[in-house]
RNA sequence: GGAUCGGUAGUUCAGUUGGUUAGAAUGCUGCCCUGUCACGGCAGAGGUCGCGGGUUCGAGUCCCGUCCGGUCCGCCA
């Protein structure tokens, strides 16, 4: 037997107890005839006493850090105890011990606050692993995994698998592609999604499917994007939005519970897609703060249900007003004493090229009432107020504009909001909000292709009242340049996606089940009839069977924990995680094969130079 | 595909206007120490300054190229 004990689990209650431990060294302190030596395992660490007092025979100093090392002995209350770890008041008197196994010195130190940079980490992952800090990330993980698989199970959800070969349609996101042996010239993608399976289940009747997979993209990397992750996968039939919405928002705060002893008893907020954009430029906003965009310009056809506000910066003879698209404003409060230095710095930040303006217009709303701007010359006192007033604002705050093409300067205020609800601390990472944003568009216009995407996928469904719409219209863009007043520009998809402070963590929509309706998408997106039936034919074939009404949602699993666990990173919680380039660093992935394999599969490299 | 920051001891970093023998901390090795838990003390080893080229009397430092890594934009149905 290796052990009798873990290091975590020995307490003073266990006094006088004949122990084995084993586990790893994780440090050696020396103090002449007696060593102390703190052993590790997976479950805590437990000081070991190597006295020649107690035994002249034992001979500690051959033991480094990272050994592997097995200890007989007693435990002994501590005659000095360390109140920092659950077993700091006892030791284990060491009778006798075994190196099961020597350590090379790690390149980095295994603790909390290790000195190894990521890289380093990344190339001994297997060392990084045994930190605690990391392993603690993959026991939260494990936890909302557990409590996803609890819940699912207990609403007849059936974990079903499907395939990772599959056909390659790259609609979306690149495919990784997989060359066929027996197939020769062939290949197989792995999925993107199991959507088109989870859809073929539903229309095989099984009415509540969920799977906790991996999903495969061959695109560009982030902190928060890794080329193989994971989703909880769900599909539902006979249901609709609401039904989806109840059933997983009942899913997410049962995470909460399970994983953070949370009960997140308020209303899952909602608010439509056009809202969201409208309110804070972004259709995943942080709600946790409440500072919402004024909407001074915008062009009138982005928001056909909004008034136009223009009057009151138009009139002024400020050109960076009056020849921008877009004139947003946001009141940050509390910051109206800045100082030069302040406001140049943020303007200057809005000028790097990631956000792309020109400038930036303040308005500081002085604590005894009066106003302050960088435009003084163009807008008096009473205009400056109406500004103001328009912008919520109150006194005491800075208000920040920006000016210029609606999507950018859209895009560049969400920004600076959220860059000013950091430097403010208004984005807590022990709050959690949940957000539910609606109707989203159904297209996107490409400008590239002069064409429609599908902005979530082509299996999402129009809202009911649009179906015809779709139909009847012809989705071929004559005008470019107006291509937001086609009809498709307006429809909005049965699509909904759950934010959690800022962050999509989940996405999915009611689909479209009749053959009809699929193919009329399927063209929308420039499928002539022959490339529909090549790419998605068994599809279309199914809802010939009796295809159910469905819908469904996934989540993204490791952006979740990884928010959960109140990181930005989503590679803090996989345990072997891809870097930016999406290498394998630690084995050296991707690599080289052999000739021979070349040859099995029939292919030949032909690298261009 | 693009922007930007970085690469100096095992590790994390400092290194001034280009100028003597490239430093600190930590780790490592040896010695001392009976109560430490970030132990302490003394001594020591440890460097192709990512790589290639250029400018210069002289390059870690300046220039060009390249490789690697981080972050971001594009991309991510």
């Amino acid at each position: 037997m290796y052990r009798t004990h873990t290091c975590g689990e020995l307490r003073l209650t266990d006094v006088k107890t004949t122990v084995t431990l084993a586990g790893w060294v994780q440090t050696v302190r020396k103090f002449g005839s007696i060593t102390f030596v703190d052993l590790r395992d997976r479950y805590g660490i437990t000081q070991l006493l190597f006295s020649e007092a107690l035994n002249g025979d034992l001979d500690a100093n051959p033991l480094g850090r990272e050994f592997v090392l097995q200890v007989n002995g007693t435990v002994n209350e501590r005659s000095s105890k360390n109140a920092n770890i659950p077993t700091g008041e006892i030791e284990i008197a060491v009778a006798s011990f075994k190196i099961l196994n020597k350590s090379a010195v790690p390149p980095f130190s295994i603790q909390d606050d290790t000195d190894g940079g990521d890289e380093l980490r990344m190339k001994y992952r297997f060392l990084d692993l045994r930190r605690n800090i990391v392993k603690k990330n993959l026991e939260l993980r494990y936890a909302v995994g557990r409590s996803a698989r609890n819940y699912l199970h207990e609403n007849n959800f059936l974990d079903i698998e499907t395939p990772f070969l599959i056909k390659s349609t790259p609609e979306g996101a690149r495919d990784f592609v997989v060359p066929s042996r027996m197939n020769s010239g062939q290949f197989y993608a792995l999925p993107q999604s199991p959507q088109t399976f989870k859809q073929l289940l539903m229309v095989s009747g099984y009415d509540r499917y969920y799977q906790i997979v991996k999903c495969f993209r061959d695109e560009d990397l982030r902190a928060d994007r890794q080329p193989e992750f994971t989703q909880i996968d769900c599909e539902m039939c006979f249901v609709e939005q609401e039904d989806i919405l109840q059933n997983f928002e009942g899913l997410v705060k049962r995470i909460f519970k399970d994983v953070k002893n949370m009960d997140y008893t308020e209303t899952v907020q909602r608010m439509t897609w056009e809202e969201a954009m409208w309110n804070y430029g972004n259709d995943k906003p942080d709600i946790r703060f409440e500072i919402k965009i004024c909407n001074l310009k915008f062009p009138a056809h982005t928001f056909p249900t909004k008034e136009n506000q223009s009057a009151l910066i138009d009139g002024a003879s400020f050109g960076v007003f009056d020849d921008a698209e877009t004139v947003v404003a946001i009141a940050i409060p509390g910051c109206s004493e800045y100082t030069r230095k302040q406001t140049d710095e943020l303007t200057e930040w809005v000028k790097r090229p990631q956000i792309g303006m020109k400038g930036l217009v303040f308005i500081k709303c002085n604590a005894d009432g009066t106003f302050k701007s960088s435009v003084d010359k163009f807008y008096n006192e009473d205009k400056l107020k109406a500004i103001a007033t328009a912008a919520n604002a109150k006194a005491g705050d800075l208000i920040l504009i920006l000016a210029g093409a609606e999507e950018r300067t859209r895009k560049a205020i969400s920004d600076l909001r959220m860059y000013m609800a950091d430097k403010l601390g208004l984005r807590k990472p022990t709050d959690f909000k949940l957000l539910w944003v609606l109707d989203f568009p159904l297209f996107e216009y490409d400008e590239e292709g002069n064409r429609w995407v599908a902005r979530h996928h082509p299996f999402t469904s129009p809202k009911p009242s649009q179906i015809a719409e779709m139909i009847n219209n012809n989705p071929v863009i004559e005008n470019a340049a107006e291509y937001l007043k086609h009809p498709y520009a307006n429809i909005k998809a049965n699509a909904y996606d759950m934010v959690l402070n800022g962050n999509e963590i989940g996405g999915g929509s009611i689909r479209i089940f009749q053959r009809e309706l699929q193919e009329k998408m399927f063209a929308a997106l420039g499928m002539d009839a022959a490339e529909q039936q090549h790419k998605f034919g068994f599809l279309l074939g199914a809802f010939e069977y009796g295809a159910p009404p469905h819908g469904g949602i996934a989540f993204g699993f490791d952006r979740l924990c990884s928010i959960l666990g109140g990181s930005e990173s989503i590679r803090d919680f996989i345990a072997f995680p891809k870097n930016n380039s999406g290498r394998d660093v630690m084995i050296d992935a991707p690599s080289t094969i052999d000739a021979k394999q070349f040859e099995e599969l029939q292919i030949k490299l032909d690298l261009k130079a």
